[in-house]
RNA sequence: GGGCCGCUAGCUCAGCUGGUAGAGCAACAGACUCUUAAUCUGUGGGUCAAAGGUUCGAUCCCUUUGCGGCUCACCA
């Protein structure tokens, strides 16, 4: 009863796995695909895609289907303008119009340029729990993989022109044909198709060079579909069952539409789809920016969010709406968002059946391997907690797991992750108020009055006497005291404790924040007044 | 011009297959003889863009309108 009902989640995961299924019908497997050209940064907007079909392979799997998670490197692309933020500039310039996978990687990481990209993904993928299978388009053309599906394209020519001219205000000419040439000369596609001879010769002329060729299809790697017919034609090569689309794609007269009835002609069906939103950036503070406006990947949104987290913020989101990844101090907020869930998962928060299922299901798809979601909540200590331990212990984080005793081995191991987060966040994108140092013996000394001073000395003595039996309460009573007893505002006699042992005027409330200090740490550096 | 998506409390949004609405922040009120996106408790606040329609009943379905945004029509 309670299975049944977990398969009829509600969730969009889950909806669109019963409609693939309902589609396609029962198989014993579906190809589940996505892909991009690695023209440049692989952005956290393209990363949706990617786990939009990762929460869909999941669900179909636990519908206890086969999936073939399938990822497509379209690295037999077209380099069209060299990005910004590359070494070598000019180098790259020579490159323009060839295949990325010729052109070479000047940052030196990989052999060539579209190898840069894809192995920056591929790399990170398995953190966040992701593992499709990577198909390489540009190795695939190039070996004559696709022949048969060059060879119909182009025996279906007119009828291909006729489905692309439905959408466009210019038709295409008679003279077009639907295959895109690189030059062997230069390996440029700045070439003009000229003819077919029915089998596997093409003619084409360099429009650079003038000259006119004839190469065999079929042997040599020069020939390419273009998009609209690329895509379909993949579709038909796998049998893909779902691959979702940016809304550039999914609209009417976009490449789903056509390649829709293209695929007929490779003798496929094309997949169910869906559509998903770009994402925006929130508090950055233009810290990465290429070629004008904001980019983060994947790395970039990990060092501050936990794999799950990155996770839960893709599965918390309908993928037809935008949304923002925000850096500033809504990461607070998301952590705390995140911890409910958990909470609810594990019935510490009371909530209605309803939400409870809903939540549940999130938490579940949220985790980075499905076969083991955690049986204990993780040791949940605020955010906000998590950045004032790092900065007592100077981002020291196995001091800071140190302090909390009673964490079992599995709450550590996630602990010790988001404490990295943490730090990184203080470090990178905290606000200033947000970010101090315990002084020591190194900083200079607050200059102060002969009664503050000893207020500061009745206060280390009341730390050292006091602190560890006082509740916070009853320790902030002494504060009060020290400052009275020496004739001191308590604004007054606060700015200077706090000038003392961070060096700010201001601070975390200082009761509690002497506490979670230790009185060792604080009787140490107020011992030098 | 076509298509799509929004329009819900001052702000940011939830509201998953129709039963007259919710969360965070802000506001207000109390408590804490220190404060920063900031301590706790409590309160107020919405003709769910507008008008029609279907229904016993609509924020949710249909139609029209308005406003905002995106996208295609060139390439991918």
């Amino acid at each position: 009863m309670s299975n049944e009902n977990r398969i009829e989640s509600a969730h969009w995961a889950d909806q669109m796995a019963e409609r693939i299924i309902r589609e396609k019908g029962d198989k014993e497997m579906y190809t589940c695909a996505s892909g991009i050209t690695p023209s440049g940064t692989v952005h956290i907007g393209n990363f949706r895609e990617i786990i939009t079909v990762d929460l869909v392979v999941r669900a179909l799997r636990q519908r206890g289907k086969k999936v073939r998670f399938i990822y497509s490197w379209d690295d037999y692309d077209v380099f069209r303008k060299v990005p910004k933020n590359m070494p070598k500039p000019e180098v790259l310039a020579q490159y323009l119009r060839k295949p990325i996978t010729l052109v070479p990687d000047t940052t030196g990481y990989a052999e060539n340029y579209a190898r840069a990209n894809e192995v920056r993904v591929e790399k990170i993928l398995p953190t966040v729990g992701i593992f499709p299978e990577y198909l390489y388009q540009a190795e695939r053309y190039r070996s004559n993989r696709y022949v048969k599906g060059i060879k119909t394209a182009l025996e279906h020519r007119d009828e291909i022109r006729a489905i692309l001219d439905e959408y466009r205000t210019e038709p295409l000419s008679k003279d077009w044909y639907p295959v895109s040439v690189f030059s062997s000369f230069t390996d440029k596609d700045t070439t003009t198709v000229l003819g077919w001879d029915g089998e596997y010769g093409i003619t084409y002329r360099d429009d650079e060079l003038g000259k006119t060729e004839t190469i065999d299809f079929s042997k040599t790697p020069y020939t390419k579909l273009p998009w609209r017919i690329d895509w379909p034609m993949r579709w038909a090569e796998e049998g893909v069952d779902f691959e979702p689309g940016g809304k550039d794609h999914l609209t009417e007269g976009g490449s789903y539409d056509t390649s829709k009835k293209v695929v007929e002609l490779f003798g496929g069906k094309a997949p169910v789809s869906m559509r998903y939103d770009f994402i925006k950036l929130k508090g950055m503070g233009g810290k990465i920016s290429s070629s004008g406006g904001e980019v983060a990947d994947l790395y970039d949104v990990l060092e501050i969010y936990t794999p799950e987290i990155v996770r839960y913020l893709f599965v918390g989101t309908r993928p037809n709406s935008e949304f923002a990844i925000s850096f500033d101090l809504d990461v607070l907020k998301i952590y705390e968002d995140y911890d409910n869930c958990e909470r609810i998962y594990f019935g510490l928060l009371p909530v209605k059946e309803q939400r409870r299922e809903k939540e549940r299901r999130i938490y579940e798809l949220s985790q980075v391997d499905s076969d083991r979601i955690p049986t204990e909540p993780g040791y949940q200590v605020p955010f906000r907690h998590l950045c004032n331990l790092l900065q007592i212990y100077e981002g020291d984080v196995e001091k800071v797991i140190g302090t909390l005793k009673d964490a079992t081995e599995s709450q550590v191991e996630r602990l010790r992750v988001r404490l990295v987060c943490a730090w990184n966040w203080i470090t990178k994108y905290a606000p200033e108020e947000f970010r101090w140092a315990l002084q020591n013996e190194g900083d200079p000394l607050v200059e102060v009055t002969d009664s503050e001073r000893q207020a500061l000395r009745d206060f280390r003595r009341y730390t050292e006497e006091h602190l560890d039996e006082c509740s916070e309460k009853e320790f902030s009573e002494y504060i009060y005291k020290a400052a009275a007893d020496n004739g001191l505002e308590n604004p007054d006699f606060f700015r200077i404790v706090y000038l003392a042992l961070i060096g700010k005027e201001k601070g975390p409330k200082l009761a509690g924040f002497v506490k979670v200090c230790g009185r060792d740490k604080v009787v140490e550096i107020l011992s030098r007044y």
